[in-house]
DNA sequence: ACCGGCCAGATTTTT
DNA sequence: TCTGGCCGGT
């Protein structure tokens, strides 16, 4: 038997194995998904079933079809070429490039960003008169992907399906925007699988050619797959009669936590009936976590309906271990000192910083840790926030060199056109779009006539012919000097590097590096149309995970990670479930705020802390906040509760837990130290109930007497500040 | 054309 | 509380 086969169970045996005709692989958070997935591939390589290019392997993040390359080469024991292997869009373009002209582009089309499609709505929806109050750029957009999610070009789009937007005129929009798209050459992210769909659906000798190449296909995810992936997917892998389908599906219906991006969970549902006779294989056997752990997620996530069923068993030898601990806290501040103190008491027993994450819900969350963790000393790093190729002067950056690259960029050269500042206004910028397109040509050709028939004023005529003199340059320099000498010098004379290093701001000189590190990375490619497309699908940079530093992110961003330690903070209704997941998709919504709580805990391998804060400062105002119905649902016999503190929904957690104090993390240590040592001056006396009538003292409203109390909260009748309600660790006895 | 002040909004975000 | 986008004044 084959070396690599013998290093997998008899489930992932039966998941690699099963080759021929549909198979569907449910795998359960760390029951080795990526090992089958990449073993399978190299099985089909390794019999001789295919050859490299005869598969197809799809993922949904570039980081995951990098990690397959790897692995399937290390298996092959050389570098795999000619693979069909990248994320769905990645693959879309390639195809795209291929037969543009089948959907009236060209194949150097352009990919856009957000911030592109947003200036193009914006521009459509003002030439449409539609009141930009009533109706936003920002719905429209998400109005437009949403169809485009679901596969649908304008024509698709019934009157009743347009009916939220505009006094349905949102489809009119759509078609607008499509035909603009096209006028400029370009294509947004969804386009990349519309487009293609669209082709394969109307060109039956395209189709026939992709049926002919791809024997194998293997797919990555499949739970987050939405319709028009589902769609692509369905149409290269169906064949005629009596020949096997061979599409593999790999994914986890419990870790579908993207519907809110067009992702349908149905796909993975309904496998068995899309391809019939498909065998489903079960990973149920976990070598990640603890057998708490697994106890804890598979309790909680059984609470969910309509799932595909499926239990993990602990598979590791040493998978028993430290309960999972629910601790609950006065509030957000005592939060993060707690988890504090707990990295910095995991840090002197040896534990890695980079084997510890803090997994947060929303964004903001993050803000109290790392305001903690920095006062404490504690590295750490921020993982998703501002990717390097969204911020401003890389945009603005890489709009000069898709100039550079096509002239016929409009929204590129749009956005650089005044930046910097070349005295261009709205008046000058409006009677260029009028010409071009009264001419239907590109902006830069309209600005090249504006010049020749003086149609501006002299100020910015010159600036305008100084600046597409300077493109003409740069671009008859290229094929001698070099894409990146070329960049380097068209930054340099355009007057952007000039224009930051004028630029007083703090954030400059962060921002000059950032134009260093790009053209950096610019080297690293052959060609500027080969790093314009890499950008436009990537959109991340390597990132060098050198140091040892405390994780920090949401908890989608942690999906397919794992550290030893988790602290799972803010499980609070309202937040976590989110309350606008609760209001917009009802039962649903909090189903999938279950799957991300169950994502949550699968990360953690050794310990999973997680907390509730009683008291919750959000934006202005502290609010009391009701432990999660998620706490409840975890299950007493893996899991050790701590500190009452706001616990209103589970009475039996205020009593002293049997298991308390048993080790030496769950102590009330933490609330002791921060009592006597931390912030006494501001925050005195926990409560310990004020009595009615009692005079006060606040901070910020004065001297007072207590008129009620309701649990934490006082009503107080403030001396000089009239009559307010505020909680009671906010005020001291008088 | 640009700057400063005011008001609304504030989840998640693989490409 | 903080930020970003829009409007009105210079």
């Amino acid at each position: 038997m084959s070396e690599y086969l013998s290093r997998l169970n008899p489930e992932q045996r039966a998941a690699v194995e099963t080759v021929d005709g549909p198979l569907l692989v449910l795998a359960g958070a760390g029951t080795g998904k990526t090992r089958v997935l990449t073993t399978r591939f190299a099985h089909i390589l390794m019999t001789r079933r295919a050859f490299p290019s005869q598969v197809l392997a799809v993922t949904f993040t570039n980081k995951a079809a990098k990690e397959m390359r790897e692995r399937v080469a290390a298996i092959l024991g050389e570098p795999a070429e000619g693979l069909w292997l990248g994320t769905f869009h990645a693959l879309c373009a390639r195809m795209l490039r291929r037969h543009a002209e089948l959907v009236g582009l060209q194949s150097n089309f352009t990919i856009l960003d957000t911030d592109d499609q947003m200036r193009l709505l914006k521009q459509i929806m003002s030439a449409a008169n539609i009141d930009a109050k009533r109706w936003t750029p920002q719905v429209l957009m998400a109005t437009i992907q949403r169809w485009k999610d679901r596969g649908l070009v304008p024509s698709g789009i019934t009157a009743a399906e347009d009916v939220d937007f505009a006094n349905g005129r949102a489809r009119e929009l759509y078609a607008e925007y499509q035909e603009r798209l096209r006028q400029v050459n370009a294509v947004d992210f969804g386009d990349l699988l519309l487009h293609v769909t669209q082709i394969l659906q109307h060109h039956a000798d395209v189709l026939a050619d992709y049926h002919r190449r791809f024997r194998y296909i293997l797919v990555d995810e499949y739970q987050d797959t939405n319709t028009v992936q589902y769609l692509w997917l369905r149409l290269l892998a169906q064949r005629p009669q009596g020949q096997d389908q061979n599409i593999c599906c790999v994914g986890d219906d419990d870790q579908s936590i993207y519907s809110w991006r067009g992702a349908e969970i149905e796909n993975i549902l309904r496998f068995e009936k899309d391809f019939p006779g498909a065998t489903i294989v079960r990973l149920e056997s976990n070598y990640r976590s603890t057998r708490p752990i697994l106890g804890a997620a598979s309790h909680l996530i059984a609470n969910n309906a309509g799932r595909m069923g499926k239990t993990l068993r602990a598979g590791r030898n040493d998978a028993d271990g430290e309960q999972v601990q629910v601790v609950s806290l006065w509030d957000s501040e005592e939060e993060a000192r707690m988890v504090g103190d707990r990295i910095e008491q995991g840090q002197r027993k040896g534990h890695r910083l980079s084997e510890m994450a803090i997994l947060v819900r929303a964004g903001f969350q993050t803000r109290a840790f790392e305001e903690r963790l920095i006062t404490l000393g504690v590295p750490y790093r921020v993982v998703g926030g501002q990717k390097f190729y969204e911020r401003a002067e890389i945009r603005d950056a890489m709009a000069y060199l898709r100039v550079l690259n096509q002239p016929a960029d409009d929204l590129a050269f749009e956005r650089i056109v005044n930046t910097p500042k070349r005295g261009l206004g709205d008046t000058s910028i409006r009677s260029m779009h009028a010409l071009a397109r009264a001419e239907n040509k590109p902006l830069v050709v309209a600005a090249w006539r504006m010049i020749e028939t003086g149609a501006v004023r002299a100020k910015p005529k010159q600036a305008l012919h100084e600046l597409l003199e300077g493109f003409a340059r740069w671009r008859a320099a290229l094929p001698h000097e070099g894409h990146v000498v070329v960049a380097a010098t068209l930054l340099d004379e355009s007057g952007y590097t000039e224009m930051w290093k004028q630029d007083k701001s703090p954030e400059a000189a962060g921002r000059l590096d950032n134009l260093k590190e790009l053209l950096r990375a610019l080297g690293e490619f052959e060609t500027l149309a080969g790093f314009l497309e890499h950008v436009a699908l990537v959109m991340e940079t390597d990132e060098k995970a050198d140091a040892d530093r405390v994780s920090l992110m949401t908890l989608h961003a942690a999906k397919g990670l794992e550290f030893d330690t988790v602290f799972l903070p803010g499980w609070e209704e309202g937040l976590f479930p989110h309350q606008r997941a609760l209001d917009e998709s009802g039962d649903k919504g909090l189903e999938e705020e279950r799957r991300l709580a169950y994502v949550g805990i699968t990360r953690a391998r050794k310990h999973c802390i997680i907390s509730n804060a009683a008291n919750r400062r959000i934006y202005a105002n502290w609010t009391s906040q009701v432990p999660s119905r998620f706490l409840d649902e975890l299950p007493e016999a893996h899991v050790t509760r701590d500190g009452g503190a706001g616990n209103h929904r589970n009475k039996m957690a205020a009593a002293p837990s049997a298991f308390a104090g048993q080790f030496p993390l769950v102590a009330r240590k933490p609330r002791v130290i921060e009592a006597g040592a931390w912030e006494v001056a501001e925050r005195p006396a926990r409560s310990a109930g004020i009595p009615v009538g009692q005079r006060v003292f606040h901070q910020k409203f004065g001297y007072g007497t207590v008129i009620a109390a309701d649990d934490n909260r006082l009503d107080v009748e403030f001396e000089h500040a009239g009559r307010k309600r505020v909680i009671d660790t906010f005020v001291e006895k008088a």
